[in-house]
RNA sequence: GCCGACCUAGCUCAGCUGGCAGAGCAACUGACUUGUAAUCAGUAGGUCAUCGGUUCGAUUCCGAUGGUCGGCUCCA
């Protein structure tokens, strides 16, 4: 078994990896023609990958954790040996085990292998290992599902097994619960029951609809946004959605990006591609006339759709899709502005992202390749350095990833946490030393001679097809109320407010509030409940009561806030609105 | 794209080994004038994803195609 680094003093991660070699134990001996190969921990658990080529079944599954049982209850001790290479490789040919044979060949040979055995299972280990099997306590399967060999598309279809494994069976099951809630969390269920956006293969798979309620989020996001921008001191751009296939010769995404664009459409005996990036786009902007230092930086944005071919097994709600926009910006500037427009949009990043309630952050930056990259390596350093500083000025936590960088530049990447602890990538901020060379784009200096100038090129959402994705997953569909299609709704008890509610309901609508009326001859309880469903922040609920007050009866969510006057609802909902974050709690309630 | 599972009414899902297709919710119609998560009754709604095969007969069995889902690879 090919053993994941530096788990080795985890006592969770030991059983979990224990529990993997059980599970093998239990596969050979049901499926003996299943060949096992490795079966590393995961976060939050194991896998296992076997060559074979019938497939588990669910019954399997259960089939097989019954066996798992078994060899717990067994109580077999595990046991460590050494086994000098030649034998171990001879020990595996015999058994006819070809995979572990070759993952022996292919690790160094320092002379011995370790082994690990449990009752009559034996598997390549360098451990360690719980000490006797009754340890596993709390287990379960929970998917098959296939895997390249090595990770490698070109190497046979494995078959996976997935599960996991805790410490006592309250862990486990609470695992099991966090995994049921991030399926009731899951954007395309929410989208359909909100009625927010839809995918239709009428249309194309990864091509997404929004909705009239979708759609009215996505503005009041886009609106807020762009004056976000505005203050931040960017400009606006619009580009179109193709461009010949000359600009994309020589911005060399026909050359390095080809796999993922749309094949080219013919007009006038000239061919054209759609997009998949704005930025040469952003690029002929700058080219339109030449540029005194005087102007720069440059800070351009724009809400750029694009479009990527994407392979049809990819494609996930709105998560993955193959047309979608991305909030983009190219930063043009010179060497000397580097370091400070490298910290504001940082800065800016992390702010945007804190405004749509998310509050811890982790972040990364990655360095130049060894070998393929672009530019000199002396830029890379300095930009690299600007990196840095702007992730140590604003005094937040951030791993290198030595060599990661693409190969036009470094970059920092940001990934937010949502309400159930689950990481997702939006920002990137990104050097780009390919595009200003290949476009030749320069400024006049101080000097009066051109320079080459800097670019760095960001989306801080990402797209915002994912985001709204995350936003909904994030708040399981109870929005704050700055982002809620609806943010009220007027109910009548019944025909004898009528009147008033249409009153009400007005006056909150010439306020700009995103309300609704409902004033169907229905029971109350029915109005609450169809507006709970869809988790409006506010009902105003109406009856004889209230109309002879002249108050409103208020209902936020769950909780009845009782009769108030209209204009102390007016500040309440003030409030409301200032909130931007649910703290992880109210969110958890309110799922 | 690859591996596996799945595709039945607008939605969620029943339909055992082949014999005229079902429920709940939603929709529509009518009655009920209603106090904080579902009032009652009735009506309508389906080429069982598509195409082909086996069969006296296919939603059911087999094959192909399309799509969805879980992964792999990739990635905003």
């Amino acid at each position: 078994m090919v053993c994941r680094q530096g788990f080795e003093n985890d006592p969770v991660e030991i059983m979990r990896h224990s529990c993997a070699h059980i599970m093998a134990d239990a596969v050979t001996k049901l499926f003996p023609e299943a060949k096992p190969t490795i079966g590393p921990v995961i976060e939050d658990g194991f896998f296992y990958d076997f060559d074979y080529s019938k497939g588990f079944t669910p019954e399997d599954l259960e089939a097989i954790e019954v066996e798992m049982k078994k060899i717990i209850k067994s109580n077999a001790k595990f046991e460590s040996m050494e086994m000098p290479r030649d034998e171990a490789i001879k020990f595996f040919k015999d058994r006819g085990d070809p995979y572990k044979v070759e993952i022996i060949e292919s690790l160094p040979d320092v002379g011995t292998m370790t082994l690990y055995k449990h009752g009559d299972f034996t598997d390549l280990c360098k451990g360690p290992h719980v000490n006797y099997t009754k340890k596993i306590k709390a287990y379960k399967l929970l998917s098959v599902a296939g895997a390249y060999w090595r990770g490698d598309e070109k190497n046979a279809m494995l078959q996976r097994i997935y599960g996991t494994a805790f410490t006592t069976k309250e862990e486990l099951a609470e695992h099991l619960e966090k995994l049921e809630e991030a399926k009731k969390r899951d954007h395309r269920r929410i989208g359909k029951d909100l009625d927010l956006f839809s995918i239709n293969e009428a249309i194309g798979g990864g091509l997404a609809l929004w909705h009239p309620k979708g759609a009215r989020m996505r503005d009041i996001i886009e609106t807020f946004w762009k004056k976000e921008h505005f203050k931040a001191g960017y400009e606006l751009l619009y580009t179109p959605h193709i461009g010949k296939a000359h600009l994309w010769e020589t911005s060399g995404h026909l050359g390095f990006y080809n796999e993922n664009m749309y094949a080219p459409m013919e007009i006038d005996n000239m061919e054209y591609y759609l997009k998949p990036m704005n930025c040469p786009f952003h690029i002929m902007v700058y080219k339109a006339h030449q540029h005194s230092y005087r102007e720069l930086p440059c800070r351009w944005a724009e809400m750029g759709t694009v479009y990527r071919y994407e392979r049809s097994g990819v494609l996930h709600g709105l998560m993955r899709v193959r047309g979608f926009t991305q909030d983009d910006a190219h930063i043009i500037c010179t060497k000397e502005q580097m370091d400070d427009e490298i910290s504001r949009v940082l800065k800016f990043s992390l702010n945007m992202l804190r405004s749509f309630g998310f509050e811890s952050f982790e972040l990364f930056l990655s360095t130049k390749p060894e070998e393929k990259y672009v530019g000199e390596p002396e830029d890379w350093k300095k930009a690299e350095e600007a990196l840095k500083r702007a992730l140590e000025n604003e005094g937040v936590a951030y791993e290198v990833d030595e060599g990661g960088g693409a190969f036009y530049g470094p970059k920092i990447d940001i990934k937010i946490e949502d309400a159930i602890g689950r990481k997702w990538q939006c920002s990137t901020i990104q050097f780009d030393f390919n595009l200003p060379e290949r476009f030749d784009l320069t400024y006049v200096g101080a000097d009066g001679s051109k320079h080459r100038p800097y670019m760095v090129h960001r989306a801080l959402l990402g797209s915002l097809e994912r985001f709204f994705g995350i936003l909904v997953e994030h708040y399981a569909g109870h929005f704050p109320m700055w982002l809620a299609p609806i943010q009220a709704t007027v109910l009548s008890l019944s025909e004898e407010q009528h009147e008033y509610a249409q009153e009400i309901y007005q006056q909150l609508k010439e306020k700009d509030y995103r309300v609704t009326l409902d004033v169907r001859h229905e029971k109350i309880g029915l109005k609450i409940r169809e507006a709970q469903l869809q988790k409006i922040p506010f009902m105003i609920v109406l009856g004889k009561k209230e109309l002879e007050q002249k108050t409103i009866s208020l209902r936020h969510r769950n909780d009845d806030l009782g009769s108030m006057s209209f204009d102390d609802m007016l500040v309440l909902f003030e409030k409301s609105l200032e909130q931007k974050t649910f703290s992880k709690d109210s969110i958890k309630q309110a799922s």
